[in-house]
DNA sequence: CCTGTTAGTTACATAATGCAACTAACAAAA
DNA sequence: TTTTGTTAGTTGCATTATGTAACTAACAGG
């Protein structure tokens, strides 16, 4: 019975199960991610990405198991969260073979700050130090979707929070892609793109000059990508 | 202590650690997956994608570990070898909780066809019927990934052999994007790719018209895609 | 040496993109 | 009240990218 090979093959050696999510924000124009304090060995005490053990009996997935964590470790539901790659291997975890199964999420940083959850710090994806288990590739790897995946979608709409200008959308785009935009031909794009709808009569007001029209994702957006024929 | 508290989970329900691999090639400007009889329960003796148990004794990592179910199962290590996605959860796998790394592959399909491994049977990833286990969501996953990665990569040069002509290898493109192309923008295309050379002296004659001048990839891109700035 | 067929190129029309200069709207200073 | 500085947002045009049709090239076979 192949049932039981399994067991046996378990027991002898298990393989460690996880979810790690890279948690990223954008913060004074600079892509920063998320680092919690772990509670526990190995590592304790150390800034790593949020994670931990995908519990069998409570996850039905590893979605699941992202969202448990999620909540415990940062007290907040992103409105964006994507499989991005598993990590896996004898030699990146002291504890044995382990399989980390990783996420990430975007969310716009006011919401990270306003929640105040303990242990928690941000940290500029470029002004990282070195981290535990391999969680410096794996932020590289989010850093790397996240570049490509904003140059033909609305991806860092999730960023920007609920309302936002187009100004703020491009700043997103641009400490997303590393690299600073055309502003007629980002609007030409953002227009293209049909995700935004303008908030009638809304303005943000930021400064001795002309305020700046309000958009927000159209509400069938709010859960769904859009790409772009053409990529920025 | 951590350390024995993930083993009595482990114990407890045991997650199961698999790897699968989507093997992709065209055939008759199809796009086709190679699917392998199951040799154990569950599902014996039914075609499914090859895969297997991560083995934590041998394998390194998870690319090991598809690297050697390939050869065990289709006797061929393909030019080109990517991680897919994650699948895993509860009800996926009828002996429980279970965790599948899947990798996508590419490969000429003459290489398949010579090498004449038993159990593999080939099928137009349009005309499947229903597999065991998400097998049928795996593959759709796989399509999705080649048809956004072809459109502004060289990816289908994998698809194409060691040596090609252009007709040739707009086909593949047109097999993997489901549509067909301009000629002349696809060959303006590869040559700003830049990633093709000529073999010089070497035409390919394939019935009675002028003969095809056959290229292939420079050494340097055998192991690295190389992407557009502006897709096909 | 004509014919049919596919390979590969050329010239040009059309569409996408980038840039510079413009107007608009505000706060604060004069 | 007017002026000034600053950022929001638009317009027109030059440049570049793309798509199309029509061309030439090179072969096999009759």
């Amino acid at each position: 019975m192949p049932q039981v090979a399994q067991l046996n093959i378990a027991m002898l050696e298990p393989i460690i199960s996880t979810v790690d999510i890279v948690l990223l924000i954008i913060q004074e124009d600079r892509l920063c991610v998320t680092l919690s304090k772990r509670d526990k060995e190995p590592y304790a005490n150390q800034e790593a990405l949020p994670g931990g053990y995908i519990h069998a009996q409570d996850d039905r997935d590893c979605l699941d198991a992202a969202v448990r964590i999620l909540q415990q470790k940062t007290g907040l539901l992103p409105p964006y969260l994507e499989q991005l790659k598993t990590f896996a291997g004898a030699a990146r975890d002291p504890r044995g073979w382990s399989i980390s199964v990783v996420y990430f999420a975007l969310v716009d940083a006011d919401l990270i700050l306003s929640a105040n959850h303990p242990g928690l710090t941000i940290c500029a994806v470029d002004a990282l130090r070195r981290l535990p288990f391999d969680h410096n590739d794996i932020i590289a790897a989010a850093v790397e979707r996240i570049r490509n995946k904003s140059q033909y979608s609305s991806l860092p709409c999730y960023l920007a929070g609920e309302t936002f200008s187009l100004p703020r959308l491009q700043k997103m785009y641009e400490a997303c892609l590393g690299e600073t935009l055309n502003k007629v031909s980002f609007r030409r794009k953002m227009e293209e793109l049909g995700v935004l709808e303008t908030v009638e009569g809304q303005t943000e007001t930021a400064g001795a000059h002309r305020p700046a029209q309000l958009y927000r994702l159209k509400s069938e957006f709010k859960n769904q990508l859009k790409l772009l024929v053409r990529g920025l």
